[in-house]
DNA sequence: AACCTTATTGATCATACGATCAGCAAACGC
DNA sequence: GCGTTTGCTGATCGTATGATCAATAAGGTT
């Protein structure tokens, strides 16, 4: 039987104290909304609630801890590299990115944090899905453009299509908590599949 | 010159308020997300926020009205037979399915209010995509399995692959507010194309 | 024009929330 | 064991918010 206090135990660094109110403030604020109040933050963590702005001055700058605790090393810059490897055929390509990428962002607190601050207005998503757009889906794009046999070539609009279809998968698992395969990668290589062969790229 | 207050005259008949202040409840809600207060949208409609609570008795009675209003009537229970109308081509009537789909929901108010009450954890949102799973998804994968051609059938997640990526659209356009095309139904009938040429439906 | 009904308002209450700060006590050095 | 440092707490402030209610005045009836 544990008899000791099973998280918390007083008077931590600062460093780790820090550390720990980002990341129990990530999965709160996932919960319940970027405006989830910070007294139920400190209860969740099992310290004061003034302790909290020990550490950030205010709550807005909690936040952008929490964004930045979310968002960094979510986009690998080694991507586009990946995605115009020629010495890989075009599919295998495809399918490592998205098998990777899907397994970063379907995710409880990603997609949530994403969606509330999307919903917030917040600029970040907007350079985050424009960032994609340059660096993964444009050279991507350009390949398949190179490659297509077929009489239709893609365009941008049709990589954002395919990309919301794989997307949708982990909105439809975390944010309307729906039913879904608990393993996504054979719906997404079949997407992807289905769109290759539709330009003449299988 | 227009003299006049431009919006409210006072002392309206109740029907008429009462529907004043559930569309702009709507476009309060859909903009700010659900936990807007009550003086805002007061302020907004051009009326005292204690006059909200003469008409609904508290603000969770009001976000009713705002989901009912919102919800109503989006799914119309045409779609099942022109679904399943064995008359039209299938390409013509999931063409036609998501051209008037895509008008319903590619909404501001429609789009955001879904993702805000989503997140929130609403049964509704659960309520809504079992529905349309079942109604609109489900028989249109009976049709589309009867009529498969290729070697490889679809599946009920291809379909909802189908459906994420068109729906994804929207997203962008009223959630992340990203730049979109003004007209989504080119690329639209693009996936569908796609969707139905690698199993053959064309 | 006087009257009555009731839609609407302004003032107000209780609570929730972000933020502040003096004081306590846990860890560490001596 | 004692003192110093500082991580942490408890009490508290100002404001924001949902909700209430007596008072007011708009609009129809006569």
């Amino acid at each position: 039987m544990n008899t000791s206090a099973p998280t918390d135990r007083r008077r931590l660094p600062p460093e780790e104290r820090r550390r720990q109110i980002v990341e129990g403030a990530v999965a709160f604020f996932a919960d319940v909304g970027l405006d989830g109040n910070t007294r139920d933050l400190a209860k969740r963590l099992g310290v004061t609630q003034s302790l909290l702005f020990n550490y950030f001055a205010a709550k807005s700058d909690l936040l952008e801890a929490v964004y930045e605790h979310v968002y960094l090393n979510r986009l690998s810059d080694d991507w586009p590299a990946l995605l115009t490897d020629s010495s890989q055929p075009i599919r295998a390509r495809v399918t490592t990115f998205y098998d990777a990428y899907s397994k970063l962002i379907f995710e409880y607190e990603w997609m949530r944090i994403f969606m509330f601050s999307g919903l917030a207005g917040a600029a970040l998503n907007r350079r985050y899905l424009d960032h994609l757009g340059k660096m993964v889906l444009a050279p991507l794009l350009a390949e398949m453009q190179a490659a297509a046999t077929g009489p239709d070539i893609p365009q941008m609009e049709d990589l954002w299509n395919l990309h919301g279809g794989i997307v949708y998968i982990g909105i439809r698992q975390h944010i309307y908590q729906v039913p879904c395969p608990d393993d996504p990668s054979e719906a997404i290589n079949r997407a992807i599949d289905r769109f290759l062969k539709a330009f003449g790229l299988d």
